[in-house]
DNA sequence: ACCTGAACACCGTTCAAGT
DNA sequence: ACCTGAACACCGTTCAAGT
């Protein structure tokens, strides 16, 4: 005599679970967001669209929108959960410009673990509860740093653009290295072959312009020029 | 008795004119892409298609894959174009600030009349003969300021980031007020309304951080910080 | 050589109909 | 209330066939 747990058999007919409900877990923004990101983390935006993660979830596209007004609104919820993992540290009066440079890159090390996300972060104005949280740590530290509204309103600006535009062209730069590992090569050697009568300036500086893997040189090269030149407006306005 | 052109009249069916040509420009990479900047200067980058561009030439998308090899061509092609209305002032060692801020104003002219084109621009490397004369141009300034080659090289990244996130992020400005006037108030609302408990900062600085219409100011500000930066790793480098 | 129609494998979003 | 299938109006690219 073996048992047999009722998984193995098919429901009778008359039960009130035949076969409707394929076990999925319910439809909610925080799934929706959860798979999104997987998606994004797995193959970058390209990888992300409606049906695509409607797939995902086990249901059609259609079901998303009785819980996301659509794609515009998903991005939007994607980059506040990304911003939920940029943290600002207690702000410092006399430690300011250390204090910034930590904060761009933790916000760098965000979205640069989430492929070309900061793509997306670019198109938008950061509205969530996460990104506000993290600007607002921001604006502290440049605050107590003693710099006029006026600058510390435009740095709120500027800082993130450019991590975030960095970001996303480290992204992009990954993503042709592991679609198209030749390309790079190739760029040099144009690079290097351009005519220097035409263009005496690019070919005299060919190497430093092309010099690679120089990427968290050249982010922290911008930091500390931004930084700098922020410390500078302190003083003195233009 | 009345004349009668033959304009008005079929072609006889021995004619080897019958009705095959439809009276249209020959296609090439030159007509191809004015009329692939035309659709970008109409709509912006999301009304062009390839289909689209095709229906506009008076053919089928398929037919423009014999003069531009896809869509990552073209959108370089559009770039090169633009480029070429990038002006760069030849080179005067005692003025490179001011230099080098013109050329970014000139930079930022050119990309803001090509709607979200700076979009395209950010994902872009650029290789065309226009873009190359342009940071020859832009390098030439740098090196007449006396700056060290690596920091001519990596101004030479940071400047143009700058330059074309801004005019990015004043394209999605411009086509928002455009498609939705009231976006901006609300957003200026909901900032207002965040609870000063949570959000401090961005509560005591809300209206520096809204203050509407001061595209040009911020792009100004950026610009001053990042020259004044640069000015700076002259004399002391990191 | 150049162009074409048709097909392939996709998109985001809407909507009437179902449970 | 929530979900669904099917449809609408699109994409970029390929390819065999035509001139």
């Amino acid at each position: 005599m073996v048992f047999v747990s009722s998984a193995e058999l098919p429901h009778p007919p008359w039960s009130s679970l035949r076969d409707k409900p394929p076990p999925r877990a319910p439809l909610s923004r925080e799934a929706i967001t959860d798979a999104a990101l997987a998606i994004v983390d797995a193959e970058g935006l390209e990888g992300l669209s409606m049906r695509r993660l409607a797939q995902e979830l086990g249901t059609g596209a259609a079901s998303l929108y009785a819980h996301v007004s659509g794609k515009p609104e998903l991005m939007q919820l994607l980059i506040d959960r990304m911003a939920a993992e940029i943290e600002a540290p207690p702000p410092d009066p006399d430690n300011w410009q250390e204090q910034i440079k930590d904060y761009a890159r933790a916000m760098r090390r965000a979205l640069t673990a989430h492929r070309d996300l900061a793509g997306a972060s670019l198109a938008n104005i950061p509205t969530g509860p996460n990104a506000l949280r993290s600007i607002d740590g921001m604006l502290a530290i440049l605050r107590a740093g003693g710099l006029p509204d006026r600058v510390v309103a435009y740095a709120a600006d500027l800082i993130p653009q450019f991590v975030t535009a960095d970001a996303y062209e480290g992204s992009l730069f990954a993503q042709r290295m592991e679609r198209e590992p030749e390309y790079f090569d190739e760029l040099a050697r144009y690079f290097a072959s351009l005519p220097a009568e035409r263009f005496p300036n690019v070919a005299a500086l060919v190497d430093e312009l092309m010099d690679p893997g120089e990427q968290d040189e050249r982010f922290e090269f911008g930091l500390e020029v931004i930084v700098r030149g922020l410390a500078s407006m302190a003083e003195s306005a233009p």
